[in-house]
DNA sequence: ATAATTGTGTCAGTGACTGACACACGTCAA
DNA sequence: TTGACGTGTGTCAGTCACTGACACAATTAT
């Protein structure tokens, strides 16, 4: 594979320039009023070398959010059998502790919610997660991972995944999200609960 | 508003004549095969008017089914007091009597499933559905349209809702979507049984 | 009859993204 | 050491979605 070391470290390096300029041009100006010809510039590669390393202006944007996930996942696969919600907050915990959230991230997360444009974007991030979560917890029950319940429980997964981003951002002084994560799981817990006499009341 | 009678009506004919056109070129060759400037020669007219009339490709792709959610929330609103499901399935019901489900929306469900491209705009699609679902339900049960419940009733709406148009295309002999989304929506009644013990199975 | 409104055409852009070709620089075998 | 090879990058021309500005023609209001 890495036949010449020299040349996949130059690569490395260019790839990293990358979304260090993009980001921080992005974070200055909003998202749209970037171009890539200038984050290519700025990087000191042509346009043609930004394209060549990432597919599209938005996967620079995700690149670090998309390694995190592709980390997160792995964890999810080493934690010892138990219920999905415990899972899920021992691997955060676990990511938490290896690589601790940092400006960058938050910067992630403000870009795109500065950014109307972005909604459906961070719609597809999201698809492509849970669809990640159903087959994990699809393997994890020994179930199909078109199931219906593996496909709503990773759905409500998602949607309290954002719940925690959204609040985690919002309170800037927030150093951990492993109690928004319980809180939010919690949530989840009574939701099975809470579900059927919501519907009842209106009788 | 409209002053100008022709003029209106002129603009409805051009309206619709790029949908027509632009349906049948994308069913013919695919969605990204084809472009703006086509579909706006086809139409007989400039591609600086289709984009007068369409903010982008996707919005003349989504113009029916967006016209159609329209008409359904419309139908959710009139929907007497009573269970969130029951209020769907008669607003199904309503819909499909006064507008039969054609062969158009069978299409329009064919290119999304066929250009993986599209993957992220139907989630766009879905979010703006679930947004307005969950302020329907909010008002109806009198809660803060940010509540926890009301937003996973609406996202488990919404999933129920993706799995009935992909059922209904997938058998393309079936006439009527309502014993679809009854049985969908049995399933939600279901999952706030189901949910729990899934769970608990795993201890 | 005249002025305002409205739908459209024309034209010249901008910006994301791509294919093709060439070059420079490491790497490896003869 | 020499030459073949792979790989990251530059250059250039091009496609396509989408936009702003201006003009024209038909309809409608005064």
């Amino acid at each position: 594979m890495t036949e010449a070391p020299a040349a996949a470290a130059r690569r490395t390096e260019t790839r990293q320039r990358l979304v260090d300029v993009g980001l921080e041009l992005f974070a200055q100006r909003g998202y749209d009023e970037v171009t890539t010809a200038e984050i290519a510039a700025a990087a000191g590669v042509t346009q043609r070398t930004l394209f060549r390393h990432f597919a599209s202006k938005l996967d620079l944007l995700f690149a670090d959010a998309d390694q995190a996930t592709d980390d997160f996942t792995e964890l999810l696969y080493r934690q010892p059998p138990g219920p999905v919600t415990d899972a899920v907050l021992a691997a955060i915990a676990e990511q938490e502790q290896s690589m601790p959230l940092d400006e960058r991230a938050a910067v992630v997360a403000r870009i795109v919610n500065d950014t109307p444009s972005l909604e459906d974007a961070r719609r597809g991030y999201e698809r492509r997660f849970e669809q990640t979560l159903a087959e994990w917890i699809a393997q994890r029950h020994a179930v199909a991972p078109d199931n219906f319940d593996v496909r709503v429980l990773a759905a409500v997964l998602v949607a309290a995944r954002r719940a925690c981003v959204n609040e985690w951002q919002r309170s800037a002084g927030v150093a951990s999200v492993v109690p928004l994560a319980r809180r939010a799981l919690a949530a989840i817990d009574d939701e099975a609960l809470s579900f059927a006499p919501m519907e009842a009341s209106e009788h």
